[in-house]
DNA sequence: ACCTGATGTAAACACCCGTTTAATTGTTGG
DNA sequence: CCAACAATTAAACGGGTGTTTACATCAGGT
């Protein structure tokens, strides 16, 4: 895997991480077939398992990397929770969210180990770093929880009673009980 | 469907129930198939279209049903966070968890609507009439976002944060933070 | 010009899927 | 006893899966 040796083999494995992670925000891990990326990708599925390795390779290439969260850390603390909260509006809409793109793979067992391994590094250790007082690494871990709940109701599930609360109302709740968490117990 | 006329039909489709929900619970919808359970019911694959009409069928029939959350909601709410904390504890190593198996059928798009009328009807709805203050649809919202991501990264993703962290302390964190949502915003 | 090695392609592989069909077994009422 | 009907079965259906193979294409270096 990665195998590419010059910059045309590099775009097309560009083009096949563009599309997988379209794909897979859209239908899910389980749910996305290696032939529908291909076509997205307008490149051959067996390129695919040779830039990659596996479906699972080409997963993690592509989800995991984007997950960045330094927007949610970029400013004081005592504003996380209204920064956070806004952050959650503004991807409305916005093609590609790599959070919800995660949570449609938890159901698949033989990737959790690599996602909590990914969310671990990526998410909860800056997170905690940040934090301060007794517990950071719980309180981080509960943000998170909290965060990616109020995702899968709200934008995968599509939770009556959270997509048709007001967005005003809704954003000052999430940000209230985010700040909580991030003040401490 | 549900053409059973006699006893004898009752009891396997009670048995096809029955494992659907240990497969569906490990498994997850995408990752168990329809021969999967039969096997483990010790019936035949077609019985299960001729009781349950479709794989979406049998999961809506086996999975939602088994919610219910009265224990949850049994007690004065002033000690729900507390409670809801020592259920999550009890319910480890038990075989069976139904909010899991929902968590874990969340990927699949055609699945969504069902869940979240569910979840609405047997859990936003009771919690929230248990509210007072403003925002109880609102806030019962969030209690079982908070729930469902606690229930994702410590069981199905083990996160190491949370699956790390002394028990009595990841008990007490989501105690108070319940709790919170309980009291009010 | 020729060979080499990277790039891309079509086809096949072996397997699993949800669903349906047609036939068989088992039971029950006339 | 035997027809009628419910319960169950094995087998096939059509299609999709991830992955691999063998073959074609094309660039660059000697």
């Amino acid at each position: 895997m990665d195998v590419g040796h010059n910059e045309a083999s590099a775009r097309t494995a560009a083009a096949i991480l563009a599309a997988a992670r379209d794909c897979f925000g859209e239908a899910g891990y389980d749910g996305t077939g290696l032939r529908a990326i291909a076509a997205r990708a307008g490149a051959n599925v067996a390129l695919i398992n040779r830039y990659f390795g596996s479906k699972e390779g080409l997963f993690l290439a592509a989800v995991p990397p984007t997950l960045g969260i330094s927007l949610l850390l970029d400013g004081p603390m005592h504003e996380f929770g209204v920064r956070a909260a806004a952050i959650m509006r503004m991807k409305v809409g916005r093609g590609f969210d790599p959070m919800v793109a995660l949570l449609r793979a938890v159901a698949t067992p033989s990737l959790a180990p690599a996602l909590a391994g990914t969310l671990s590094r990526q998410v909860v250790a800056p997170l905690a770093a940040r934090l301060d007082g007794d517990d950071a690494d719980l309180r981080a871990s509960l943000i998170l929880a909290h965060l990616a709940g109020h995702e899968m109701l709200l934008r995968t599930l599509q939770l009556p009673e959270l997509a048709g609360a007001a967005a005003a109302k809704r954003e000052a709740a999430l940000a209230v009980t985010l700040q909580a968490l991030v003040d401490g117990l």
